[in-house]
RNA sequence: GCCUGAGUGGCGAAAUUGGUAGACGCACAGGACUUAAAAUCCUGCGGGAGUCAUAUCCCGUGCCGGUUCAAGUCCGGCCUUAGGCACCA
């Protein structure tokens, strides 16, 4: 037998010595860019699924570079985030210690997989000299007029002083403490990214993304076409405009809804008459959390803003006006035109509430739920008779716009990016507040601004970033006037490192750019990027964003920035369960190398199943793989002396199964294929070199330790990452025999081996004179006769 | 509520896009080797009927219906389940 532990080991030090897997900038070669996402260096740990999309690619990898191309197949660290700080204000250290230590542990999981990566080009988001360019590339946001400040809500934790994320304060608590989480006005940066929704939306014509992961980018931009409408208020200058993608039922507007933000509230102040009543449910709305306004709605609740009324447009009728928190500030314009009887929530409220319900469209039961199909208009003026929807929506525009009083419009669920973060571990936004000056960017020269290296830092009492307890480095001079000046105290979120660096990978140690324009040039797209699904709304959205405006003022060459993207399913407990501490079923891909070699984990992972769709660990099939891989071993102790294949049709077969199946994904039946030619080898007494050579280079991919192994003691050739990939002709890849099958009516009643030149006649007389079909036949009338060549005959009878 | 997938043996799964359902692997059972066990090798393995054994036949890809010479695959309608989005006007 072989020490698996010795094998592996040394063939990572061959790797590693020889740099085998290095990429270079320029040269003959066609080039290819493989891309998994970075991870983040948790304390916890590699994780199984991250072993399943690292062996995935890396497969893909090493057989394009055995096909000679130049592969770039790189790996880092987004090592930003929240639970590398918590650990460190726990701890009193540094959180980049800690950063330090998880990378460590990571780095050495991975190499112990004896995955292809160069890790010559290896680098983390928080390295200063990498994260400089992130703050570079947020000052061409700023000064392209894309980054602004803003009064935004954020959740606020009482207790802990600080701001969560929507994720950190589900179920309106703190995570942390539990404490109830209240909304708490604060400025932020921003980035303009709604201003490239259409854009984003569009260029996914120019990517080859898995459907479901365009379908995802679509939802999240979630373009909707409707119209604005203008309502006056009445005895007032004011006015009210709303959106609605249904302004062919204006004539059903019976009320109107503001959110409890809405201005106009302010506005007229001194008209309404119940303002206390309204003060009262602003607060009482402001209290809910994000989380509680949206899944926890189970009853619609609002005020009746007195003393004003709205006019609606079309009619002239004089309509309440409502306050209510079902309608949101942050879409459309924060107001709507309530129509009652075609719509769900409307509906309901105007049954609360007692408003009137006039349907506009018949044939619907209002009484029961809304109704929103087509039908005959009714109670519609203009549109009274008209019974298809579009042609109702475009008259109705059109009056609109002849009367002045709406346009079309066009709404994106997608928002600005709200960019700043009162968090210490993340990049400081490069800017300074003057109070002659105003906001001024740090000079290039002085980038990065790096973070103070503190060991303790407290969160504030008012809600800023623990860097504003910091004096010594929030306080500055002006790099315009050099007067006084505070630096920006907030960071920026995690995505921003994340969004740009597959492009630091193609010239990841300029010091003079953030890329060199020659690098740009070189390895243009990512050809091939793999990552969880979770990451295929927003990551790739942001990073798409980033891309197409550094597109646009000229400083990267394509404006879309990955060609294919896929996603991998996850790796799932024993018992179906997704793999967590408390439910106990974490399986540590160091105790499987430990136990049976990265090679037959590596293998059992590929052959685990469709690897797109989520699989369940089982440690019986892990030992399926790692037998399969002894009896390849013990191959080698079955030599002869004999040249060419022994089964050159099966092994044509197999080339060309496992080629295509690594370029498609399909994993688990490249590995299969592979089972079934050792298979076929094992009837035999002995097989040739060139038997054993074709095997063991086409796992290579798969389990490139032991074939290199097995390579060098049996074959005595290069090894197998020097050598070329092998070669099928598609001549021999067909039997010269082949298994007719005979049906009658579509049932399977005979089979004969045949000649793979045999006619369509011989193989329709050949199943006539069939015994078993034959029986079939007796007293029977024939109808048709359907002969598939090379495959089957279908006699229909009656 | 809306949008996506997915449902095939005891289990993980295949099926070249309409043409032999269950490849490959696991588990299980029987056998060989062994004093014995492990490892290894051989055989069987969807359900039922039938036979000493073959042969052969019937049923079978979540459910109901349809198209077709032929349906796991296409069409219509359901059920179950996983994921994503969501008072988005």
């Amino acid at each position: 037998m072989y020490d698996f532990k010795e094998i592996e080991k040394k063939w990572q030090n061959y790797w590693q010595e020889h740099e085998s897997f290095k990429a270079i900038n320029g040269g003959d070669k066609e080039k290819y860019y493989i891309l998994v996402e970075f991870p983040y260096p948790s304390g916890a740990g590699l994780h199984v699924g991250h072993v399943r999309s690292y062996t995935a690619l890396d497969a893909v990898s090493r057989m394009k570079r055995m096909k000679g191309l130049n592969v770039l197949f790189p790996m880092g660290w987004d090592a930003f985030g929240a639970p590398a700080e918590q650990y460190a204000i726990k701890n009193h250290i540094h959180p980049k210690e800690a950063v330090k230590e998880n990378i460590k542990t990571f780095k050495a999981q991975i190499e112990r997989l004896g995955i292809s990566f160069d890790w010559s080009r290896e680098f983390a988001t928080t390295d200063p000299e990498y994260y400089k360019w992130t703050q570079w590339q947020f000052l061409q946001f700023y000064k392209h007029g894309m980054a602004y400040k803003a009064k935004k809500n954020i959740n606020w934790c009482p207790k802990c002083k600080t701001g969560l994320s929507n994720e950190d304060a589900a179920g309106g608590v703190c995570e942390r403490c539990g404490t109830k989480v209240v909304q708490k006005e604060k400025e932020q940066w921003l980035l303009r990214m709604s201003d490239y929704a259409e854009d984003l939306l569009t260029g996914l014509n120019d990517t080859k993304f898995a459907d479901r992961v365009k379908l995802g980018q679509i939802n999240w931009i979630g373009k909707s076409k409707g119209a604005e409408v203008k309502f006056a208020i009445k005895d007032s200058k004011e006015s009210l405009t709303v959106y609605t993608t249904r302004p062919d039922t204006l004539y059903g507007a019976t009320f109107m809804v503001v959110a409890p933000e809405h201005p106009i509230i302010k506005k007229l102040k001194d008209k309404i008459t119940n303002m206390d009543e309204i003060r009262e449910y602003q607060e009482f709305a402001k209290s809910k959390t994000e989380f509680e306004r949206t899944e926890l709605a189970k009853e619609k609740t609002g005020v009746r803003i007195a003393g004003i009324k709205a006019v609606n447009p079309i009619n002239g009728e004089e309509i309440d006006i409502w306050t209510a928190d079902y309608v949101m500030m942050n879409y459309g314009t924060g107001a709507i035109m309530a129509v009652p009887a075609h719509d769900g929530r409307d509906y309901e409220f105007a049954k609360k509430y007692g408003i009137a319900i006039i349907p506009v469209i018949s044939g619907g039961d209002v009484n029961k739920e809304a109704y929103t199909g087509d039908g005959v208009y009714i109670n519609s003026g203009i549109l009274n008779g008209i019974n298809n929807k579009e042609e109702a929506i475009h008259k109705m525009l059109d009056y609109l716009e002849e009367q002045k009083l709406g346009t079309p419009k066009v709404n994106y669920r997608l928002q600005d990016w709200i960019f700043s973060r009162q968090r210490f571990w993340g990049e400081p936004i490069p800017l300074v507040h003057c109070e002659k000056c105003g906001w001024v960017p740090v000079p290039d020269e002085d980038l990065p601004v790096k973070l103070p290296d503190v060991a303790n830092y407290e969160p504030t009492d008012d809600g800023e970033s623990p860097l504003a307890n910091i004096k010594e480095w929030v306080n500055t001079t002006c790099p315009k006037c050099g007067g006084h000046a505070r630096r920006e105290t907030d960071t920026m979120p995690n995505w921003a490192g994340s969004s740009w660096y597959f492009l630091r990978y193609m010239d990841p140690h300029n010091d003079k750019e953030f890329v060199s324009k020659e690098s740009l040039n070189y390895w243009g797209k990512v050809d091939w990027y793999n990552g969880g699904m979770e990451h295929t709304a927003r990551h790739l959205l942001y990073a798409r964003f980033w891309n197409q405006f550094l597109y646009n003022i000229g400083l990267v060459p394509n404006k879309e920035p990955i060609d294919v993207r896929v996603s991998h399913g996850m790796i799932l407990g024993p018992n179906g369960e997704k793999m967590s501490k408390s439910k106990g079923n974490v399986i540590n891909p160091d105790d499987i190398v430990n136990e049976v070699g990265a090679d037959a984990l590596r293998t059992y992972e590929m052959f685990i199943g469709d690897y797109e769709k989520d699989a369940s660990w089982s440690t019986n099939g892990l030992k399926g793989c790692k037998k399969f891989l002894d009896r390849i071993w013990r191959l080698g102790e079955h030599l002869n002396e004999n040249k060419g294949y022994t089964n050159e049709v099966l092994v044509h077969q197999t080339i060309k199964k496992v080629s295509n199946d690594l370029e498609t994904m399909k994993y688990n039946t490249a590995v299969s294929a592979l089972m079934i030619l050792l298979n076929d080898y094992e009837k035999h007494d002995t097989v040739s070199k060139d038997d054993l050579r074709v095997l063991i280079a086409l796992l290579n991919p798969i389990a490139p330790h032991i074939t290199e192994e097995i390579n060098e003691k049996y074959i005595l050739g290069k090894p197998l990452c020097e050598s070329s990939w092998p070669e099928y002709d598609e001549n021999k890849t067909v039997n010269s025999t082949f298994e007719l099958v005979i049906q009658v009516n579509g049932k399977v009643r005979g089979r004969e081996v045949m000649s793979m030149t045999t006619t369509k006649e011989q193989m329709e007389a050949v199943a006539m004179e069939n015994e078993n079909v034959k029986k079939f036949l007796t007293g029977k009338k024939i109808v048709n006769v359907v002969v598939i060549p090379n495959k089957l005959v279908n006699i229909v009878v009656k």
